[in-house]
DNA sequence: TAAGAAATATATACTTATATACATTTGTAA
DNA sequence: TTACAAATGTATATAAGTATATATTTCTTA
């Protein structure tokens, strides 16, 4: 979304502020409503039945969570909290109804950002059931990188493990397989990418028919 | 999609007819363009790197499929087949820009689709890293049911396999326990739910915070 | 009804991921 | 600078899933 969009929905939503840490939205919540954040980052994901965290994504500035919740009647499939302090706009039913409906800005806005929601979904789901552990994080990996070289990304491991859904010990080890290889290399809180053109030539030769998006 | 709009996108849109059996896209096709089921049933899933299939989903008359590659330019993601003999009407991406522009009903459909789309996705993607086997196969088959008791689900292993993502072996696996506590039992080419409210109440035992919907 | 295909059932070896515990290193703040 | 917390690294036992092979049952059809 847009800063301009952005702006709009401020005027006909609620102002909502919350400090690191905070509890947004739980799984099961049944009010439906969509967020839009102004400033700050929000972590989305889910708790097991073993109390165990399961990031899906973190959220910026600009976009929203919740459409669901008002294009179809259905509790929230996620647990929502607030990474660092954020300021979110609401919108209610009523306030999103006369939003879809007289700008069409946001009306596109919808449509494309849930496409994109989907198609990163399913993309995820796929990697999960097709792909090996180490190659997934060498794929996460490779979208944060942002220089040609000596990118410094600053994931714990903890973090790729919540955001891969699987256990510390299995990314210790994946990242062992990544170094081993040269690809990456460890230190305290992140993870260094030597050369991501060297990396994207290794993922698309472990990634069968359809290669690793340029960005 | 209702069967007022589905006249309608057909008049828009090209008619294509699809043996049974017909691949209609693959994955990592870039062509865009919206299919529309006017008849029959298309199966949409993947291809793994080993050839073993994946399926995501059967999709029937009025549902749609390759919204993905007009909102957003992305290649397909998922391979689709017509599991029977199929008529689709396809938007190109000026038809579709013409409904989504002046038919109210289509850009609804559109957004609620999408949304639950994704939802769904996400509930799945969940479900696949928090349950073990035999409850994902228990809530599977709980969906699948239509009758109090007795039902008898058409389902051969193999399908439920494709459908969770997991080997036929783990089905087996699976099913074993659910038989041994009751819940189910095994004939040729089908399964057994005896007492669908029975199996909800194991099942919400089993779900941890969201209960299994009510259809 | 006999033959063959489809589906289910069973067994073994292997790989991957997890749970748990604990040691070591690095950073931070009293 | 010392103590503590956070993060990484290592080890062992266990569980779950896969690959592969093969046997048995059930259905279909020639």
């Amino acid at each position: 979304m847009n800063d301009a969009l952005l702006a709009l929905c401020a005027q006909h939503g609620d102002r909502k502020v919350c400090k690191q840490g905070q509890l947004i939205h739980q799984r099961g919540d049944a009010r439906p409503g969509l967020n839009i954040i102004q400033s700050g980052q929000v972590k989305v994901g889910n708790y097991g039945l073993d109390g165990q965290y399961q990031l899906t994504s973190y959220l910026n500035r600009g976009d929203s969570f919740g459409e669901v919740t008002l294009l179809v009647d259905q509790p929230r499939t996620h647990h929502s909290e607030a990474h660092t302090d954020v300021v979110l706009t609401h919108l209610n039913r009523q306030a999103f109804n006369w939003m879809n409906a007289n700008v069409l800005e946001f009306n596109t806005y919808l449509l494309t950002s849930l496409a994109i929601k989907l198609n990163m979904a399913l993309e995820m789901m796929d990697d999960h059931r097709r792909l090996p552990t180490h190659v997934r994080l060498a794929k996460l990996l490779y979208n944060q990188c942002t220089e040609p070289t000596h990118n410094t990304i600053k994931f714990r491991q903890s973090d790729c493990a919540e955001l891969l859904a699987v256990s510390l010990l299995s990314i210790h080890k994946a990242l062992g397989k990544l170094t081993q290889l040269g690809l990456v290399s460890t230190s305290y809180g992140a993870l260094l990418v030597h050369d991501k053109l060297q990396l994207q030539q290794w993922l698309n030769d472990h990634l069968s028919l359809l290669p690793v998006q340029q960005n």
